[in-house]
DNA sequence: TATAAATTAGACCGATTGGTTTATTTTTTT
DNA sequence: AAAAAAATAAACCAATCGGTCTAATTTATA
C-alpha cells in the first residue's frame, strides 16, 4: 500500500516547476506547495535542494531517452525523416506550451553548467545519452546514403542537438517558432548527402 | 570632477558578475561588494535589481555591437572568413576564461527569457542588433558568391548565431572546445555557396 | 557664499531562503 | 503483538534576500 507520498510524483512536479522557472528562481517551499507535501517528507526523500535537482534531471533524462528511443523504433519513416519529425514534435509541444519552459537540460545547463559540478555532470550525462540515440539514427541514415558522410554520426548528432538547443533558447525570448522552422529546414538541407 | 562612484564602472562589474553567476544566483549585496559601493549609491543609480540587470544588458549589448562592427570594418578578409574569424575569436576568449561565463545575452535569455518581460525585451533587442551586423557581412558574402543564396542574409545570420549559442552552452557543461571547433568547421562548410 | 540637489553611507526592515529539529503516525520486521 | 524503522507534519532556525530610510557629505546652482 505504501506511504502517503511517493518520490516519482514529487520528481514529476519538480520537473515541471524547474523547467518553467529555473533552479535559483525556485525555492523549496514552492515545490512543497505544488507537490502538496510537507517539508519533512521532502528532506526524507532528498538530501538537499541540489540533490533533488540532480534526481529530477536524472528522472527526466532517462524518461526522455526511453521516449526518444521508442519514437524512433515505432516510426516507419527513413532515418532523416525520423529525425526531422522528432524535432518538429518537440517544437509542436513547446508551441502548445506557449513556449514556457523549453528543455530542462538545456535551460539548466545554461544556468548552472559552470557553477555546480554535481549538476553539470548529471546534465552532461543525460545530454550524452540522448545524443547516442540520435547518433544511431544518423548512422543508419549515412548507411542508406541519405546523410552526409563528411562527418561522423556523433559529430552530426552534436551539431543537430546543440543547434536545436540554441534555437530553442531563442524561441524562449521571441516566443515564436518562425526561426525554429527555418532552422529545421536549413539544417536538414545541410546534412543531407 | 564628479562624485566618487560612477555608473559605468558599476555596470562593468555587474556585467562580469551576472555573466559568470546568472541573475537569480546573484544578490545585490554581492554586486555592492565586488563594485565596492554602498547600497545607497546603488539605489541612487538604479531603481531595482531588475532595472540594474536591464541596464547591464543594454550596456554590454551596445558595447558588443560596436566592437563587432569595428572588427568587421578593420578586417581585410573576405566576408565568410571575417565571420569565421569572429566566432573563433569569441571561442578563444571563452577558452582563456576557462569557459566561465559565456555570453551574458545567451545565458540570461535562457534563464529568464520566459519569466521576465522587461529583461526578455532588452535581451532580444540586443541580440537582434548584433544579428543585423552579422547579416550585413553575410549579405556581402552572398553578393561575392561566397555564401549560399538559398536563404536570406538574416535567416543565415539567425542560423549562425543561434547555433553558435547552442554550442556555446554545451561548452559551459563540457568545458571543452572540441565540439565548438567542429561546429565552426561544419557550419561554414554548410553555408558556403 | 548660501541654498538646493545629488550622492554617499550603512543601519535597518519584513519576507523568504535552504535546512534542522522534535514529535507523531504509519508501515515493516520480528 | 511488540519493537524497529520509515515517513509525515510543521514549528523553528540563522542567514540572506531585495529594498527603505535617515543622516551626512559632496557637488551644482543661485
Amino acid at each position: 500500500m505504501g506511504y502517503k507520498h511517493n518520490k516519482e510524483e514529487i520528481l514529476e512536479t519538480g520537473y515541471q516547476v524547474l523547467r518553467k522557472n529555473g533552479y535559483h528562481n525556485v525555492g523549496i517551499n514552492q515545490i512543497l506547495k505544488e507537490a502538496g507535501i510537507p517539508k519533512g517528507s521532502f528532506y526524507n526523500f532528498f538530501e538537499s535542494k541540489e540533490d533533488f535537482a540532480r534526481q529530477v534531471v536524472e528522472f527526466y533524462g532517462c524518461n526522455n531517452s526511453n521516449w526518444i528511443e521508442g519514437l524512433f523504433k515505432e516510426s516507419k519513416e527513413t532515418p532523416i525523416n525520423k529525425l526531422k519529425s522528432f524535432y518538429q514534435l518537440l517544437v509542436n509541444y513547446n508551441e502548445q506550451d506557449n513556449y514556457e519552459g523549453g528543455c530542462l537540460v538545456n535551460s539548466m545547463s545554461n544556468e548552472i553548467g559552470r557553477n555546480n559540478d554535481l549538476l553539470a555532470k548529471e546534465l552532461n550525462q543525460q545530454f550524452v545519452s540522448w545524443l547516442q540515440v540520435i547518433a544511431d539514427v544518423v548512422a543508419k541514415g549515412q548507411e542508406m546514403g541519405e546523410i552526409t558522410k563528411e562527418y561522423s554520426a556523433i559529430e552530426l548528432a552534436e551539431y543537430l542537438h546543440a543547434g536545436f538547443f540554441g534555437t530553442f533558447s531563442r524561441m524562449k525570448v521571441t516566443r515564436s517558432r518562425v526561426y525554429m522552422d527555418i532552422w529545421l529546414e536549413m539544417t536538414f538541407d545541410f546534412i543531407k548527402a
